[in-house]
DNA sequence: TTGTAAGCGTTATCAG
DNA sequence: CTGATAACGCTTACAA
């Protein structure tokens, strides 16, 4: 395959008069850039980019580190992400880690490598201070509240979005409340967790630990759950979900079990994802692929201008209000 | 940053011994190797990909093409593609393209320049024959049915699957049935058209332009859709749809419209998403996970044995029956 | 405006 | 088993 050199002694130019034409350089005679051009076609000459990245010692591209890339929150978090990256010419390189730390550090790894230019966490469970070491190698942005570390993060404040729904709940007078996570050891559970405490001590209600159910991520576990609600002796009056798949698991279950919404049980979702539309489910709005988008343009300033201090870019929750409540 | 040439200096060997503990090439002694080892850990050395990518002309890393990233048949297939992706330690760069040619040129454009040894075409908007010419720079794998061409592909056979689902239709007495697509000019919209056409003539039964409806994608269109059908002075009596999520837009609103399913209209949907399973949609599975496993298997071989013969590979798609018909 | 030449950090070849 | 040395294909001073 031809090379530039090849295309230089075809077009009777320098090396270099060819690398300038194809990067766009001023400097270089229309009749020579014309020459250059025609023997490139001829030739149907292919710029090598390992090349480029290897003396540039950029790569134009970012790892996107997931758990599991087939649900929907990540989905919606890498459609904003995506649309942005490809706004800039940039590369997204999918990691699934299955949140195993052996696979997050190598993700980690292709930053020192420099394989990649930086990193967009959306999800981990390697701890903070280890993903901070890598910063010296290139940016990292975590979609995570992460408080103030080397990397940059975004985020909404899940412990006032979660007080916000129990609060609304209250206010609706339930007293009975439950909700579910998707992995109790993430920073955002522990988040609800703690404001659900308070709350909780507010009302001067006890806590019931089986009113908290972890593992709960897709709309199958939603139903799953619901089942296990409705065999309890007593149940809450209202719960708060993961996510909208999961509660519409749950509102779909309710009605086969001839459990009514919300009259017998009242459901919070969250993310505001198109089913909670559909299904008229009161949800959280944490504005997905606004914050996809917005980690990828903190990610791409970082890249762009070095040495910058990290952000922590909060974004605003909004409260939907529908009628499964 | 340390590189070769440092930690063999600093270790007393030469460059190439250094190379040969990277690769763990055998012909190293004991003595030296782990002199080498330790000196990269003192200096903390990390291999620059890129230099590696140049020499060996290889990047172990694939694109994945597709339209859009938030949608959950493609989640499904990447899903697949990205777990045996990950077995064989190979990256996947996403290339999302709104069916725009030019980003999808720029994605082909990608194997000329080495940047990916292959693709995986989820779904395109680019005559195959323009695909076609970029197989001499490398492998590329189709998930959609393409006829012998100088790519692989894997497909499940869309107009055996639709005529099932319609004979099944017929079987149940229904004779006015209309269907959806997400595209009409894409591949398998047409071999659905071409079968709904045959069956509809072997019936005796006229085509209704009204009946046969494009541009349904996802949950929202599935209900808009549905609203539309309501308000036709003459409807099917059974809807072929799509997809899942689509399906079951359209179902939760018939149950809004007071149109019972399957009484009034039965649905059939495609592609046996968690969704279906939950709402007792009847569905095609076409097996999307497996397929995106499979595509990336065939991909992989292509690129360990070039000059394979492209293959066409089919995939059996199930009748997966429940309670929407 | 153009050309020369020095890298970038590896792997591959080939001779010891 | 080990080590020089030549690629890989490009960008970028620096000199003209």
């Amino acid at each position: 395959m031809a090379n530039i050199k090849e295309i230089a002694k075809l077009a009777g130019v320098s090396i270099s008069t060819v690398s300038r034409v194809l990067n766009d350089h001023p400097y270089v005679s229309d009749e020579k850039r014309a020459r250059v051009l025609e023997t490139m076609k001829q030739l149907k000459y292919a710029r090598n980019m390992n090349a480029v990245h290897l003396i540039t010692g950029k790569t134009k591209s970012a790892a996107i580190m997931l758990p599991i890339i087939n649900h929907a929150y990540f989905s919606a978090l890498m459609e904003g992400i995506g649309g942005e990256a490809l706004a800039n010419h940039y590369r997204l390189v999918l990691c699934q880690t299955g949140y195993e730390q052996d696979k997050e550090r190598e993700v980690l790894e292709m930053l020192r490598n420099r394989e990649i230019d930086g990193i967009i966490i959306l999800s981990t469970a390697t701890p903070l201070e280890q993903i901070e070491e890598y910063c010296r190698y290139g940016p990292i942005v975590c979609c995570l509240e992460a408080g103030k570390r080397a990397f940059s993060s975004i985020f909404i404040d899940h412990s006032r979005a979660f007080r916000a729904a129990m609060e609304y709940l209250v206010a609706k007078g339930h007293r009975h409340i439950g909700f579910t996570v998707g992995r109790m050891d993430g920073p955002s559970s522990r988040a609800r967790l703690e404001a659900y405490r308070e709350v909780l001590s507010e009302l001067g209600e006890p806590l019931r630990e089986e009113w908290i159910i972890d593992g709960c991520v897709d709309m199958e576990d939603g139903a799953a759950i619901m089942k296990q609600l409705a065999a309890m002796s007593k149940r809450p009056s209202a719960m708060l979900v993961t996510g909208d798949h999961a509660a519409a698991g749950m509102l779909w279950e309710a009605g086969k079990l001839g459990i009514s919404v919300p009259e017998q049980l009242a459901i919070i979702g969250f993310d505001n994802q198109p089913i909670s539309g559909l299904l008229g489910l009161t949800t959280i709005d944490n504005r997905l692929m606004d914050m996809g988008a917005e980690a990828f343009r903190i990610l791409f300033n970082h890249i762009q201008e070095p040495d910058q201090e990290p952000v922590q870019r909060e974004v605003d929750f909004m409260f939907i209000e529908r009628t499964s409540v």
